[in-house]
DNA sequence: CGGAATCTTGAACGATTTCAACGGTAGTGG
DNA sequence: CCACTACCGTTGAAATCGTTCAAGATTCCG
């Protein structure tokens, strides 16, 4: 883990939309109790139960969520890609973290946030009590979603929902989306087992549905993939 | 839907942890722009899409949230008892309800709270605001237990799971819990059939692991149950 | 250039869903 | 008050789907 120690500048900060709405003075503050982070691919972050003294924000490449089971199994509670803000809600019941974090496959770039000078700084400024506020119902309303693609009983259900939610790239009437994550977590966090996401894919490229290319997904029937997610 | 249109007293709504840490004079504010509301069994409350001008509290039986997709099936997202509030975060965000809410099986008393002006306190009371965040974290925590749950690929497991986090009641060194919904509404929140769900718990009831009597549960093999939900 | 990890594919097994039928219960209306 | 209906919960049998186990292909990194 790769530390850079000078003070992060607001406009760094402002990268965050829970950070943006802070007013100058706040960020140069907040920025000298900060720290930049380099982490490698699938490094760990922190575990599930230490103490929360700071909260995180994702600069570059990605950070991955997950609980592990007794039995091994990983299972992934969120991808946070580059503008995501990690553990505030630790921070806020001055807790421990409720999940594991590591870096994604590409590695991460961080901004760490002393957790209790960042509380102080909410009791001195209402708007960024309710831009923080606005972000954690947000993670909640995700998560309501994730809890309702998390039911669906079929696994080809379950990935359509996921792809059709990606920003997808390309012209109007097509659709290109690249995955954030290895298949491997993606399977993981779709709850189904890597071989059975290879074969959905696989049945979706022979039904000429979709085109695969390593981590490039183009949908040729949007509309069979949209009725076999069950809702657009 | 029945409305009793008297102001709600400051001990009723101390009923909340949500509103607990509220001083007196505001809660009797509050209370004047509150009604009590009665809901018949299954009578809806709200529907996902209708814009949020309310929060409410669960005075006595219970709220189920739920979304339903195309082809009919109703997922639950939760099961709210007495003590519970529910839609703070729409209210926050000034949006519209994420979900679609019901009384539950036994119907409903409820505590209509005005959204606008529940804000205004917000404003007002620094420690309300942060019962409100603490609350909402809260929330993201059994969301992420609940995401972890549903990844589980057994449906025993998930059932264990569900049961022993359940407030158990009787002597210590035992263990007997109490539905707290209808069968049918509790397969539908740990995302398997009613089919199944009975099939499970016939099992438990062959090996001796547990007395199922309509909605009461006895434990007799804890240690079983426990294992097979994978960590206590 | 190994070597590890990821991804893919195959086959068999196990589990859950589906479809169907039945008993019980609660609520309705005569 | 009693029949009638509707819904819930249970059980059975068959089919489908996903997992598991195993092996081969590919990529990426040291």
């Amino acid at each position: 883990m790769l530390v850079r120690s000078t003070p992060l500048s607001p406009a760094e900060l402002r990268t965050f939309p829970l950070l943006k709405p802070l007013r100058e003075e706040l960020l140069l503050e907040l920025g000298t109790s900060a720290h930049a982070l380099e982490l490698a691919a699938n490094e760990s972050l922190f575990r599930a139960g230490e103490p929360a003294t700071a909260l995180y924000g994702v600069l570059a490449g990605s950070i991955v969520l997950y609980r592990s089971s007794a039995d091994g199994r990983e299972q992934i509670v969120h991808d946070s890609g580059a503008g995501r803000t990690i553990a505030e809600a630790a921070v806020f019941l001055y807790g421990s973290f409720p999940v594991n974090a590591r870096a994604g496959a590409r590695g991460a770039r961080l901004a760490r946030v002393d957790g209790a000078r960042f509380l102080e700084l909410l009791d001195r400024d209402p708007s960024a009590m309710h831009s923080v506020l606005a972000a954690l119902c947000r993670r909640l309303h995700e998560l309501v979603d994730r809890v309702e693609m998390l039911s669906l009983p079929d696994a080809g259900q379950r990935l359509a929902r996921f792809i059709l939610r990606l920003p997808a790239e390309g012209r109007a009437g097509t659709f290109r989306v690249r995955l954030p994550v290895a298949k491997k977590d993606l399977a993981a966090q779709l709850a189904m087992t890597p071989e059975t996401l290879s074969r959905v894919l696989k049945r979706w490229r022979d039904q000429a549905w979709a085109v695969v290319q390593e981590e490039e997904i183009e949908l040729l029937d949007i509309a069979a993939i949209e009725e076999l997610s069950g809702e657009p």
